[in-house]
DNA sequence: CACCTTATTTGAAATTGGATGCTATAACTT
DNA sequence: AAGTTATAGCATCCAATTTCAAATAAGGTG
């Protein structure tokens, strides 16, 4: 599942918060997903399901569906950085808003606060509450922008009355 | 091909002049290309590879390597609006950036100035170039977010001293 | 504890969106 | 008209998921 939680977030402390969470919506703790969970209070950044899998030795469809089910419970959420697979993370762990060049793929991760003001134009023009937490701001870190302003700079040297 | 064009835009007003750009640059016009170019002057919209092939009756697999190439110099873009296949559209047609509820699924394309504001911030405050043609603004449109404010009241007239 | 219900795991197969290798063909070049 | 070589078509592969059927195992209940 590729879309945006519709609950709201839960984050928790401590796995045994969570598990009681879980439990007191009807849900069942198996070994799997004690495991997935763990490892999630464990990473400090997104991870792969294929990673969770592998370092866990349980099967990538296991992964996912738990996943997905923490994150339609509100405890996962996921993001999609570049062209990889989708990165899962404990909200409350890294809970962050990324920039990424799609020059040199840099992530840059924001705290939600350095956006506030993106998100208060954004509101006001055009009514839409946006988040950056799913998919990244995309475009051309400094570095990359600056190289393109170089080469244009250079290109209109040899080139002067091109515009 | 997932990535944002390093070529320079291409804007043409008809068939013929996009052709001889492309003759200028060694490249052949074959039939089923031609047909690529004449349903991409004729769409206002953005269109998947899919629907291309099926309404010219080409292979998608020669589909996409006629949109990858027509991109790659510069006559063509993609974006991505929420989860489906990446939808092509003639670069001077639709020259927009897009809002897309992540709820509601509704896109609401923009005139790239109508974001200037945000991309100088961003400028200003991250020394990032950001675009929204290649991934659109995601968040929730106003009437979603309207939704959700409601929900919240009403939770709250329910559960007062819950926050 | 034994039992029962039903959530969950597994492994495999299917799906989706797209990329690639190959050969016959069809565009340009001269 | 002949020669090059880009392209089309088709099959095949690919990564990232998703789904399915069968086996298993949680967590109540008596």
């Amino acid at each position: 599942m590729t879309t945006a939680p519709q609950v709201a977030a839960l984050a928790f402390e401590n796995i045994d918060d969570a598990v009681d969470a879980l439990r007191a919506r009807g849900l069942r703790l198996s070994i799997a997903r004690r495991m997935v969970l763990e490892l999630l209070f464990r990473e400090a950044d997104p991870v792969s399901a294929e990673h969770v899998g592998q370092t866990l030795g349980i099967d990538v469809a296991s992964v996912y569906r738990n996943l997905e089910m923490l994150e339609r419970h509100g405890l996962v959420h996921h993001v999609h950085l570049g062209h990889g697979p989708g990165l899962y993370v404990l909200v409350g762990r890294g809970e962050h808003e990324y920039l990424y060049c799609d020059r040199c793929a840099t992530v840059t991760p924001l705290e939600p606060e350095q956006l506030d003001p993106i998100r208060d134009r954004l509101r006001r023009d055009f009514g839409y509450e946006v988040r950056f937490t799913h998919f990244p701001l995309v475009g051309l870190c400094r570095s990359c922008a600056d190289e393109d302003r170089s080469a244009a700079v250079e290109s209109h040297a040899r080139h002067p009355h091109a515009h």
